[in-house]
RNA sequence: CGCGGGGUAGAGCAGCCUGGUAGCUCGUUUGGCUCAUAACCAAAAGGUCGUUGGUUCAAAUCCAACCCCCGCAACCA
């Protein structure tokens, strides 16, 4: 019996170069996707691009080309990225499509009941074209550091949403699990935030904020944010034109750990205001750390995810990064760990277990033998649907080492030497199962090598692979 | 007194809710094997569970106080 599975991925703010924390994003989710699908679900999976704002126009106008060019250029950026991760996405949403925007305006206008206007004072930076908190203010002494210039109080009208009106409603639905915030301590991290969250502004005057959606009615206005970006997944399946019943609520909705709490309160009003289910599962994912610290461009310890998969191939990017990254905590980057991985691991672990039980298959001149479907082993199972699965990966991970030991316990040279074919073929053709059965828990998370396996071991004439699947050296 | 997370073998973590011989992966040491990418397998060493006090027959686990680290604001998921 399958089913729909609709899970989205956060959308990256395209005024810089895609870096690793969007791939844990991609990586979460095609994993999961691949996992669902695996299942005989049917999967709708979307990735995206978030293109309005004083920063684009900014970067475009110093750059000197069209708002939209720049931003073209950039998606496309992303849109490769995403390729070359492997990652199977069934749609790509840009904040800057014309259905998108057109979809906005008509959400915009059914929230209406509550959206009221408001003045917003504050501490303003001409330079910097933006408010800047009162904290901030007192730090820098009242005068900006970029700009050498004093903040200046501004009055403005901004438009605003009232997520007082759905306080109640979302804190129960947090608390009661229907929409499940994952990892488990974030629960109360989140619902802590949402009792203090005031309502939100989602509106700027055209004067500060012109590249962005605008607010229908009110030519004076452009959507700050919220309503813009956030609302992507659910125009990308049509809403509010088409019924997007058969995909959405969302079966997970995957974020950083950094914009949980809009996804947590922003969002559920945003959806409770039009009438919809919120997400069955937000999932929040930790941050990489290089060298123990969070990466930055300042302290210039940003690690590029391309050059990851340049050094050893998307493989072992995907590997590392899935399986000795916590799926739920932060977790540290290093070259050393990567290449320990890589060699200890892909290496000796897998890629020579592929080498030795086909090199003992050829020469038991094993062939025609029909192998069993293997079964999800319940554990990982388990992992998997409580979207742990950097632990699901250790699960499978395990499976292989059993393999490996599985090898030593039958010692099959032996059996070959004692002349026993009989016995031989019996014992290679449980081990090669064995090792399938492992292979198809790594799927998800690697599934060029997991596809390399299994042609391996189920073609007409096993053979080992005539290069290492991990080269060392 | 802002909010939250954490401090357990050299490293990264689990165990804590529901007290009862301290566990996993990697690393280290030793032994075994030879099918395999000098790969694989086995065994061993290594911890006063942040500190102090309390509850208890019994505390990593419950309670209290304290110390330290990291997020919540910024180019950044």
């Amino acid at each position: 019996m399958s089913k729909n599975v609709y899970l989205t991925t956060a959308i990256p703010y395209v005024n810089g170069a895609p870096h690793i924390g969007h791939a844990m994003d991609y990586l979460l989710a095609d994993t999961y996707a691949r996992y669902q699908k695996s299942l005989g679900n049917n999967v709708r999976f979307q990735a995206g691009t978030d293109e309005h704002g004083n920063k684009i126009f900014k970067k475009a106008k110093e750059l000197n080309v069209p708002v939209q060019e720049y931003v073209d250029t950039n998606a496309r950026k992303f849109q490769d990225f995403i390729k070359k991760l492997g990652v199977e996405n069934t749609d790509f949403i840009r904040t800057s499509d014309k259905e998108h925007v057109r979809r906005c305006q008509e959400i915009w206008r059914r929230l209406s009941a509550h959206i009221y206007k408001n003045s917003y004072e504050g501490w303003y930076c001409e330079g910097c074209e933006r408010f800047i908190t009162e904290k901030e203010v007192e730090e820098n002494g009242g005068i900006c550091p970029d700009h050498q210039k004093p903040y200046e109080k501004l009055e403005e009208e901004n438009y605003y949403l009232r997520i007082s009106d759905f306080k109640a409603e979302i804190a129960q639905k947090i608390e009661s699990g229907e929409m499940l915030v994952l990892p488990d301590f974030r629960k109360n991290e989140v619902l802590k935030l949402l009792e203090d969250t005031p309502d939100v502004s989602i509106s700027r005057p055209t004067e500060h904020l012109s590249w962005g959606v605008p607010v229908p009615d009110d030519p004076s206005q452009v959507m700050y944010v919220w309503v813009d970006a956030l609302a992507n997944y659910i125009t990308v399946l049509g809403y509010p034109e088409q019924d997007i019943s058969d995909f959405w609520p969302a079966e997970v909705q995957f974020v950083g750990k950094d914009i949980l709490r809009f996804h947590a309160i922003i969002w559920p009003a945003i959806l409770l205001g039009l009438g919809l289910p919120l997400p069955k599962v937000l999932h929040s994912h930790g941050h990489i750390l290089a060298n123990g610290a969070k990466m930055s461009k300042s302290i210039g310890n940003v690690v590029d995810p391309l050059e990851v998969v340049e050094r050893h191939g998307l493989t072992a990017f995907r590997y590392y990064f899935l399986r000795h990254c916590d799926t739920f905590l932060d977790s540290d980057f290093t070259w050393d760990d990567f290449e320990r991985a890589y060699a200890g691991e892909l290496a000796n672990d897998l890629g020579n277990l592929v080498q030795r039980l086909a090199t003992l298959c050829k020469k038991a001149d094993l062939s025609g033998i029909k192998f069993e479907t293997p079964k999800l082993d319940a554990e990982y199972k388990k992992l998997m649907d409580e979207f742990y699965s950097s632990r699901a990966f250790d699960v499978a991970w395990s499976k292989v080492q059993d393999v490996n030991k599985a090898i030593d316990g039958t010692k099959p040279w032996m059996i070959a030497k004692e002349g026993d074919q009989e016995k031989l073929e019996k014992v290679l053709k449980e081990l090669v199962e064995q090792l399938l059965a492992a292979n198809a828990l790594i799927a998800p998370f690697l599934p060029d090598t997991s596809a390399k396996i299994l042609s391996i071991f189920t073609a007409e004439k096993i053979l080992p692979p005539e290069v290492p699947l991990f080269p060392k050296g």
